[in-house]
RNA sequence: GGUCCCAUAGCUCAGCUGGAUAGAGCAACAGAUUUCUAAUCUGUAGGUCAUAGGUUCGAAUCCUAUUGGGAUCACCA
């Protein structure tokens, strides 16, 4: 629309004598009740013209009409110049743009990005939570690299730490040696369930400890099975065998069943860190900030950057001991990052609880003049809730990440064969398809929510596949292809149709917007832009299908245009459903 | 208490850098299939955009305050 800009601009310059920037000419998409597609908004122009918006809109609207062919007829209404643009432009542009190879692909920008996300604790299954982590960072991911970027998917993996050495003291002392192989159980599970066990013998111990007249905090420390958990972490750092051969083991499982769960979600990752090889970084860092002035140390030697001027905080970075903190491995893992890809962009995706930490990590490198620290985005994210509140691992409040699959592709196939659909399908392909529709759903429903927003899940109400909802977008892609399967081959070469029907034009233009939507959202880091906007091609598809009829068209050359149209609408539905990580089927 | 985030229809959410009578879906009601997939489409009903000020020709959108909800302010990660 930069030629429509142009021309306003030349005709304030010819009507008004007076020059503007295009920023300032206000263009939006006409509402639909009225006659057009684009609207210029007069009122900041009236202080050129010194006429009212009504004679303005008239003036601009006649010398455009004049001026720019493809203009093909204007209104005002209100200080609103709608101009309508002609059948031909809007033809033409779906020949020379939508229908190119070339639609919607951006040039290589030169910019490499990281996106770390997923960074589950190895002593758990995945939970909701991490559902919506692992989903946002891939599409997020799968969004930069539409846009150009070169990406670096990565994730940090919590390996260590007291929360494994609870899980591997509780297999120790409950386990029997009992294995995945053993139980078939999946690794993350079974791991999780002696977190969970070792949970409750610790409060039993406290139960027990508080009865001998003990407070809460002392029965918390002195209980026997935390005691020997801290040891044994002991133990890990020090290099102990066995306790390195078991937490190896045990992780092997973890990773197993992990692998297992990002399939199923169908996310991946191109690079690996593991915090047993990176909690040791950052006391360079310390180092290089004390020498700075930036840090400073207190008499018992602990390590403080003072945040105070900024509004925060001051933060410890170092233990008086000389042992790291959450923190000094940050500082050291981002340094590690950049170090090994110079990327200019790194984004982490991390739940909002952490807005905090960022910030002050962000800070920090600021402070120590690292240059790459302006490209550090925290893509934070809201919880997900339940209707009972927040989820507890040790409360037993979550909603496993597995089972939630599980149901989803149940409920597909509940819903599919209530429809009587696909029968003729193998099993395999029958599974493979409520696979794809269940996972639709979910990830829709995830996506679909601006990320910064939190989200309730009602585990009993089960997730829509009607209306506003992944399977929807999906039917309409299966439908498409449906009919053009029945045409095909479909002709390539342009037609000389002449004129356009409402839906039709309404079709092409959500379709051009197509991006510019990819655009918004990299820059925006919300795969609910892309999610809302694919929506509005399969509603205005459908409105289109349902109004025209394609393989019945009047004529052939209509008929063979509203085949193109069609194809260009499943190709952009299947692109963008792409950058979301969710599938289309061919048929459902 | 300090800081940060959120508040739009009964429910779940859109609403781009301020623009027209605030839009979808679900739920409710009424319709559409001799015709390309009805997981669809059309219509009805549903709103003091939390409240109060301010900036502006114009505010759901920007600013301030208040209220409500959440997060965080650990020598946990």
């Amino acid at each position: 629309m930069d030629f429509l800009t142009e021309a306003a601009v030349k005709a304030v310059k010819t009507l008004y004598q007076t020059d503007l920037n295009a920023a300032d000419v206000s263009l939006q998409p006409t509402r639909k009740e009225f006659e057009g597609q684009v609207t210029i908004v007069t009122f900041p122009l009236t202080k050129f013209s010194r006429k009212s918006p009504e004679q303005t809109g008239n003036e601009i609207g006649a010398f455009l009409e004049k001026e720019v062919e493809v203009i093909s007829g204007f209104n005002v209404i209100k200080g609103f110049l709608n101009i309508s643009l002609s059948d031909s432009y809007w033809i033409n542009k779906l020949y020379t743009e939508i229908l190119t190879d070339n639609f919607a692909e951006f040039k290589p920008n030169g910019k490499k990005v990281m996106v770390e996300y997923s960074s589950p604790n190895t002593n758990k299954p995945l939970h909701l939570g991490h559902v919506r982590n692992n989903l946002l960072g891939y599409s997020v991911a799968e969004i930069l690299k539409a846009n150009g970027y070169e990406v670096i998917k990565a994730n940090l993996v919590n390996d260590r730490g007291i929360h494994i050495c609870k899980s591997m003291l509780a297999w120790l002392r409950f386990g029997n040696g009992e294995t995945p192989e053993s139980t078939g159980e999946k690794g993350d599970h079974l791991v999780g369930r002696y977190y969970v066990l070792f949970d409750k013998e610790y409060k039993k111990q406290i139960e027990a400890l508080k009865l001998e007249g003990h407070t809460e905090e002392e029965a918390k420390k002195r209980a026997p099975i935390i005691k020997e958990a801290q040891e044994m972490l002991l133990r890990w750092e020090a290099g102990d065998q066995d306790v390195i051969s078991l937490w190896k083991t045990m992780n092997l499982w973890v990773y197993d069943g992990f692998g297992k769960t990002y399939k199923a979600l169908g996310v991946d990752f191109d690079q690996f860190y593991y915090e047993s090889n990176t909690y040791l970084l950052g006391k360079d860092i310390v180092d290089e900030g004390l020498q700075k002035g930036v840090f400073f140390k207190k008499e018992d030697g602990s390590v403080w950057i003072d945040l105070t001027p900024d509004g925060l905080d001051e933060k410890l970075v170092l233990r008086a001991d000389g042992t790291s903190v959450y923190m000094t491995q940050d500082l050291g893992t981002a340094q590690l990052k950049y170090d090994d890809f110079q990327m200019d962009e790194s984004i982490y995706v991390v739940g909002n609880e952490q807005d905090y930490h960022f910030k002050v990590l962000f800070l920090i490198l600021q402070k120590l003049g690292k240059q790459w620290a302006k490209g550090l985005y925290h893509l934070s994210y809201g919880m997900v809730d339940l209707p009972s509140g927040k989820m507890k691992s040790r409360e037993g409040t979550v909603v496993d990440a597995d089972d939630l699959i599980n149901e989803m592709e149940q409920t597909a196939k509940e819903v599919t064969e209530a429809l009587g659909k696909v029968v003729e399908y193998s099993e395999e392909e029958k599974q493979h398809l409520y696979h794809t529709i269940g996972m639709g759903a979910l990830k829709y429903f995830l996506l679909k929510v601006d990320p910064k927003k939190r989200l309730l899940f009602d585990p009993n109400e089960s997730v829509d596949f009607q209306g506003h909802t992944g399977p929807f977008i999906q039917y309409t892609h299966a439908r498409i292809r449906s009919v053009l399967s029945k045409a095909e081959p479909i002709e390539s070469k342009k037609t000389n149709l002449q004129s356009l029907f409402p839906e039709e034009r309404d079709l092409i233009l959500v379709l051009t917007q197509f991006p510019e939507t990819i655009s918004l959202a990299a820059e925006g880091h919300s795969p609910a832009i892309v999610a809302n906007y694919v929506y509005e091609v399969a509603k205005a598809f459908n409105k289109f299908y349902h109004e025209k009829s394609i393989l019945q068209a009047e004529d052939e050359i209509t008929k063979q245009f509203r085949l193109q149209l069609s194809a260009a609408s499943a190709r952009v539905i299947n692109k963008a459903m792409r950058l979301l990580g969710i599938e289309v089927p061919e048929r459902m």
